[in-house]
DNA sequence: TTATAATGTGAGCTTTTACTCGCATCACGC
DNA sequence: GCGTGATGCGAGTAAAAGCTCACATTATAA
């Protein structure tokens, strides 16, 4: 009954390689213009240009291609993440939210509808361990990039911050919002408002919110 | 192709519109305890204990009874928040927050499972005008709400602390929290954060996030 | 009572879809 | 070249699920 998520097997030659990629990208533009309902093995492997028999070659079933797909996304993220909070090693606090603020923003506009499936078959699936892992990675760093600031309680702020955002970012993208700098200005508003910390700038065009 | 949402007859008589009832809650356990993918129509009118021909009687298709579920959940949501909102006329904008916030997070909290899948189902199905039409009416009531405490930009603002709520409402119920109080005040410290307020009570032992 | 409309039934039709398996083709070491 | 394992193929199978329809039962009105 309990279906394996991972590869059935690793590919060898640089051409099953290869076809693997093809298939994840196809199922990727399914997902995107027809939603988590247009995706059925077959379909996979007639966008990709091969046979069914490859397909189940690589991947057992077909929520395994979805896991890929969840696993390459989570990943990215958590390397962005990484990447952005070491350009800030030993910097206040706010440098820190932006940093992380425009990472996950960026993250979440490289094929948004791809995104949002992606999350919306992640709760469907029995979410595996490496996938719990990587979440549990991030949910560390923030934590640590917090601690490291004195922040009280860093280990739920990490995971309200990152909540927030997530929710913030997905409706507004959701919404087809395209305005990067509108919406990282009030993501930050946000985090910084939940750390107790005013959002400078306030005098600008893209201002205050509270009572005039 | 097109397939309609709505149901295909009213139940005129007392039997028909229980059995209507029926139909949904059964829908409802299934969707708690299976997930969107348990959901079949043969499920449903088996777990009901009515046949298939009377389900389709009244829902023309399995859509359309997880569409009735939505309409649903957003009315009571709007019906609530609305009932909240007249607590608080003439009251200050921090009261205001209080109020909805409460009323938001109790409506997560009720059969929780149920509003998750819900949700993801709402993303899925061809949002239908109706939907609409009550996110709309919840987004005006916000809007109103801080246009009369004098908040700039309140449509905007409106719009990020629905979105935001609910992000950090459904992450912390999903992961399991029951603490409704200690979910209250950081939805609320959020909140007013973004609004460029402090969140009071700072002193109190739930208190202060920021630099110690 | 009786006519008529509303409601309820469930076997089964139809379509879809995940997945298999026997065979063909290709790459690479000898 | 040639043998062996890796890769690729796609018609076909079996199960599942949405939905219909001819018929049975129940309620309402005359």
């Amino acid at each position: 009954m309990n279906q394996r998520l991972t590869p059935r097997k690793q590919p060898r030659q640089k051409r099953s390689q290869e076809t693997c990629a093809i298939i994840l990208e196809a199922a990727a533009r399914i997902l995107e213009s027809d939603g988590l309902g247009g995706l059925t093995t077959n379909r996979v492997a007639e966008i990709a240009g091969v046979s069914v028999g490859s397909l189940y070659q690589y991947f057992p079933s077909k929520e395994a291609i979805l896991a890929e797909m969840i696993r390459g996304l989570r990943r990215s993220l958590l390397l962005d993440c990484e990447a952005a909070v070491e350009t800030v090693r030993g910097r206040p606090l706010s440098d820190a939210v932006d940093v992380m603020v425009r990472a996950s923003l960026r993250h979440h506009l490289v094929r948004p509808g791809l995104a949002r499936v992606l999350e919306r078959a992640e709760e469907e699936l029995p979410l595996e361990e490496d996938l719990k892992a990587i979440k549990g990675e991030l949910m560390t760093l923030v934590t640590g990039v917090l601690e490291e600031r004195d922040v009280a309680n860093a280990g739920q702020a990490a995971f309200d911050l990152i909540a927030l955002s997530h929710g913030l970012a997905s409706a507004a993208i959701a919404g087809g919002e395209t305005d990067l700098e509108n919406l990282f200005q009030r993501l930050r508003r946000a985090a910084l408002g939940y750390l107790g910390l005013q959002s400078d700038r306030t005098g600008s065009d893209a201002g205050g919110v509270s009572a005039a």
